[in-house]
DNA sequence: CTGTTAGCGCATTCAG
DNA sequence: CTGAATGCGCTAACAG
């Protein structure tokens, strides 16, 4: 029923060599017989099936997506912009949820591997031994987006989320802030979580400020956990006077909490995010946030993977993109 | 180099036929013999080229998904229903970003045939005659989901969207409200610009309250716009004392320019916005809306295109979702 | 510049 | 219950 290469072929007068010539813009075809092919496949409505080349040619034009949740106001920027620069580069997206369980992962990898894609791209928390065997194993190649594995095994880009939670807190140390509490991403995520909570640590520790295990809580990304661990904050006899949150959403419940119990931000505490989402103008008084370009890592890491499909030099398997901190009114004017 | 059908036939001394009956779980082999070829498939680490095999069975179990922008809050919510009942089917998705232009949105209906999907959802704003046909010209299933095309000739999933801003309206206008702002979307949307502005009227109208064109402003679904319209809006002599808007973000826009300018939500002006994403519950006053299941919508689309993939009957094309109001503290406590 | 010939890896008749 | 044979639609040498 659906036209072939063979019809084409036929309604031209030519052969089918001839005509996958022309489709794939093969310059060693006369125009005069081009023009012959291109008449015939307008007039048979041809359309070529990607699958069958895919088999013939090995290669797909598609590279899979794992990602934890497109729904994350997180991830589904990043995803744009790797969708993007996939589309400039004439590749399809085949993006597959994994809410970060592991089984789910491996089972996708295997998945999108089986669909032959030309390459992966991986978003996630921790990379375990498992994630680095499915993915190294196969030559198939995989950039990780907004995660690394601990050895730097695999082509990654992130940014320094260390030295990101050192800056943050090293600007409240600036601004005069003795107690700054910190609500933490979970643990098991060793970048957004664990390396922000260090940079916390060390930028305390350098300004000769004591840890307070009482400004410290573990959080899990939601708005309803920066709100509740806030109020927490709050009743402690000597609470907070600034607050930095590991992700822009729970930083907002930790600014709704300090306005709900009838204090000021910032003039009571002052509040820094992380990641600047969208969400950071939204809301009164705007979000001051560690920038994390989700778009730009979504969209270097799908360059950089470019790379790696078509056998292309790359220097810097580990890229780091900068970060900076955008002030706005949830952080008091500058001291200066 | 990658191990084939054929390897594992070898090695497991049986034939091809025989091992691809049993990694299709086929019944008909003995389970002697399946032991076998299971087992050789465990030594070979054999792993089925799906492109092959979409080759011969003419079946991809993959599907196309031409969605506006997956970075926004309402359609990443419903990717993401979409892609789980993909997943329950044993699909996978492709994920285009059509940005609503319709060359493009053509052009990756084509890309999308190539690639010969099993199925195609396709979301964006106004069906238009190129779409019809585009869509319509092939034997592979479509469907629409959170959009509908005038004569419904293709199969959608919708809510609806007149009688739900209907709703809103006269839920204000029973609060007492004469004056009763709309920030509309683009009315290039068929469903959520002109359905729900005509909505709005109707409810206006049935009140016996006469349309104030200066209450009607054009929006363009983002935040700013709800801000700087509402603005305006405070500006005139007689000022709207509630504001509809046709999404969450205007709404909380709208919100935010009522409180800058020193006016007080709901008590001088009331809110209601419209999808009731996530962000309604991320504001102070938390905003009214009107619920749109953009995570049901897109789940039921996904069910309804594997039934069409699956030659199953289907009883109802086009199917509307119900909806509801969602009331938080943008509106005052119900006047009961 | 063009045609011929082989597969790509698998599902699927059809026999047996 | 199993094997042999065929072809899905196309790309990719290889000739000419």
């Amino acid at each position: 029923m659906p036209v072939t290469i063979y019809d084409v072929a036929r309604e031209a007068g030519v052969s089918m060599a001839t005509v996958s010539r022309v489709v794939n813009g093969n310059p060693n075809v006369k125009p005069m017989t081009r023009k012959k092919v291109l008449g015939a496949i307008e007039r048979l409505g041809y359309r070529p099936n990607a699958v069958a080349r895919g088999l013939a040619s090995k290669k797909t034009t598609t590279v899979g997506v794992i990602i934890p949740d497109i729904s994350s106001l997180f991830f589904s920027e990043l995803a744009r912009g790797i969708e993007d620069i996939a589309t400039m580069y004439k590749y399809n997206i085949i993006l597959c949820n994994s809410d970060q369980r592991l089984e789910k992962e491996l089972q996708l990898i295997n998945t999108l591997l089986e669909k032959q894609v030309d390459g992966l791209l991986f978003m996630g928390a921790e990379i375990k031994e498992d994630h680095l065997q499915a993915l190294t194993s196969t030559q198939v190649p995989t950039v990780l987006a907004a995660t690394r594995d601990a050895d730097n095994k695999l082509p990654s880009v992130t940014i320094d989320h260390y030295q990101a939670a050192y800056d943050a807190t090293e600007a409240l140390i600036q601004r005069g802030h003795k107690r700054i509490g910190m609500i933490t991403g979970p643990m098991s995520d060793p970048l957004g979580g664990l390396m922000r909570f260090e940079g916390y640590k060390q930028a305390l520790k350098d300004a000769g400020i004591s840890l307070d295990e009482a400004l410290v809580a573990g959080g899990n990304l939601f708005y309803e956990s920066g709100l509740s661990h806030t109020k927490e904050f709050l009743q402690l006899k000597e609470p907070p006077t600034a607050i930095f949150a590991a992700n822009d959403e729970m930083a907002i419940g930790a600014i709704h909490a300090v306005q709900d119990s009838g204090l000021h931000v910032p003039n009571d505490v002052e509040v820094i995010g992380h990641d600047n989402i969208r969400l950071t103008e939204m809301v009164r008084p705007r979000l001051t946030s560690v920038v994390q370009p989700m778009y730009d890592i979504g969209a270097v890491a799908m360059r950089l993977l470019t790379k790696y499909m078509n056998n292309e030099h790359v220097e810097e398997h580990v890229v780091l993109l900068p970060h900076r901190i955008e002030y706005r009114e949830s952080t008091k004017p500058d001291q200066a």
